[in-house]
DNA sequence: ATAGTACTTGCAACCGTTTGCAGGAGCCCG
DNA sequence: CGGGCTCCTGCAAACGGTTGCAAGTACTAT
């Protein structure tokens, strides 16, 4: 591969003048700098980014850490991230977590390794130690989409006490009282918050929480259809559901139809996220829209800000919008 | 940041024997090894991969070039290929192009000025110069899913002829004589196989090919929509739509649904791809299955294979599956 | 003529690892 | 006791850029 060396001997010049030529100093004469640009353009050189990164202490690379790119949520947010660190000339290092903790630390620490000059996560856990260790390394990350107390980190997501609050009440408007909550992963804060919401707003209509109605899961597919079978096997079962997500919505909604409930004439379905196959005709979700693409800009943004020099932005909640659609209806009389 | 210099020092010994003693070299003595991991551990040594790859010539990523990362079918590829990756140290570095070939070929210049070990790529278009150019450069790569004939370069897909025959056939089967194709981009291999394979079982079931009911268009929901509404609107238009991708279809369906149209009594829709919101409850496409994730994987496996120094494998097909369900139907009399 | 200035360029050190080679220590053998 | 061996370990030179500093040239001002 052709080395500014090569450039440097071909134009006749010493490396130091071609390297200041391509990033364009002030120290160069323009029409020596043309003449190289020039050279290195016919010679195809092409700056290494490894040594140009070891020698300014800054790789040019963030990491992105996550829990299932197969969730279009985020899919979303990783197209928002990708979008501004690539116009930005950043490369992205994607890990999947698959929502193990393990995974997690690991991924951080490859991540560390390469000397990723920031970390954007959605951490798996709110509790990991692992967490407090990154914050205390001077690694700039920003957590996106569930937050974590151990850790005074910025952090961008919605407002899921707010979003759950629009989902139940909407489903007490239409008339339910017998309201089940389906969650996601038990120590996630954002499944955490959804459910605090939704108890303060029966509460507050003085309708009893029924703890039997109330089950945690993964944020998956499979797990929502797993948790509603079991939910709606019940002798006595809720005349409406509130998922934390929109993937376990759907689950939720093929275990209904495998039960032989019509949704929404026997069951109310909401759920979370918005995501694109949520306003499928046959699907007609009703649930909670989070701008999940630009959560992902967001992060990014205040992440690339941070790295050259800018301001630390530590905190920022945005405003869930609920979508109704066909899947919420009156609850049924009786 | 620590480096190893750092733990020479405070386990009095040189930079080199500690670089041995982490890369468990044979010629340093196993306690010595010990005393010294233990050291490193203890001090949060993490070795800089930016320096390491400027001496070994290699980066330890590899860059992931796909068009669409929300849709699902590209999210299981990427999984593929992040678990393979992952699992043998390797970092993934993700570019998503936006089936904008202009982004594509920006992005593959980042990739190599980050001087990726090799690439995994869908290419947005089969007949892009510059891949050409990169064949000719040393980094490896690997295309997956869209093949490309100007270049021999390794491919890993599925059949799409076959896949295309499963999807007619079916359609013929049950009748069907005036069937429409909505196409992806018109310069993308794999959408044209499909349509190969279309209008071959058309002709060998003498049905004569009509080409005001093909079209191509994006492979997106609102590509499908519009499509979808463009043909279903004509005064004499087809009893069955075969769609060159899932996420097409469910443009078509919504495009049905919007203009009253049944599906399957009126229309029937077929897919392909298989992604995981093909099953759902009350979607139910017929659809060929394309192993997404297997093919990431394979990918990776063949990427990291040239690089350790493995055999070159050059081309490998899939087979496809039909999963019939419930978007397609007898065709109605007359 | 001399000093001072502005503008260009090159020298060389450095970033953090790896690795070929040299060399010291300890041991056995003749 | 010298020579050869096996084990370890360190020196120093890479890898491919960047950058502080020195130095050269060509003017301008005095």
């Amino acid at each position: 591969m052709v080395t500014i060396k090569d450039v440097a001997r071909v134009a006749g010049v010493s490396p130091a003048t071609v390297s200041r030529a391509l990033n364009d100093s002030p120290l160069i004469r323009e029409e020596t700098k043309a003449r190289i640009r020039r050279i290195a353009q016919e010679l195809g050189y092409e700056r290494n980014e490894l040594a140009r990164g070891l020698v300014k202490g800054a790789s040019g690379a963030i990491g992105l850490v996550i829990p299932d790119i197969t969730n279009p949520f985020f899919a979303e947010v990783t197209r928002g991230v990708g979008e501004v660190a690539h116009a930005r000339g950043y490369g992205v290092i994607l890990c999947n977590t698959e929502e193990d903790p393990d995974r997690e630390r690991s991924y951080i620490r490859l991540l560390r390794r390469k000397r990723v000059d920031g970390l954007i996560l959605t951490s798996v856990t709110a509790e990991d130690p692992y967490l407090k260790a990154l914050a205390r390394s001077k690694t700039p990350f920003v957590l996106v989409s569930r937050a974590c107390q151990l850790v005074p980190a910025p952090y961008v997501g919605v407002d899921d006490r707010l979003g759950g609050r629009l989902a139940v009440e909407h489903l007490v408007e239409l008339g339910h009282r017998r309201i089940g909550f389906i969650g996601g992963p038990a120590d996630v804060q954002s499944s955490l918050d959804r459910l605090a919401a939704f108890e303060a707003v029966l509460t507050e209509h003085g309708i009893p929480v029924r703890e039997e109605w109330i089950s945690f899961s993964d944020f998956t597919q499979r797990a929502g259809y797993r948790a509603g079978k079991e939910l709606l096997r019940r002798k006595v079962r809720p005349s409406a559901v509130f998922a934390a997500n929109d993937v376990v919505a759907l689950g939720v909604l093929q275990a209904a139809d495998e039960l032989g409930l019509r949704v929404p004439e026997d069951l109310s379905v909401v759920g979370y996220d918005d995501i694109s196959y949520a306003g499928l005709p046959r699907i007609e979700l009703t649930t909670v829209a989070q701008p999940s693409f630009e959560m992902g800009k967001i992060a990014a943004e205040w992440l690339l800000s941070v790295l050259e020099g800018g301001p630390r932005r530590l905190y920022r909640l945005l405003t869930p919008k609920l979508v109704v659609r066909r899947t919420t209806a009156l609850a049924p009389s009786g």
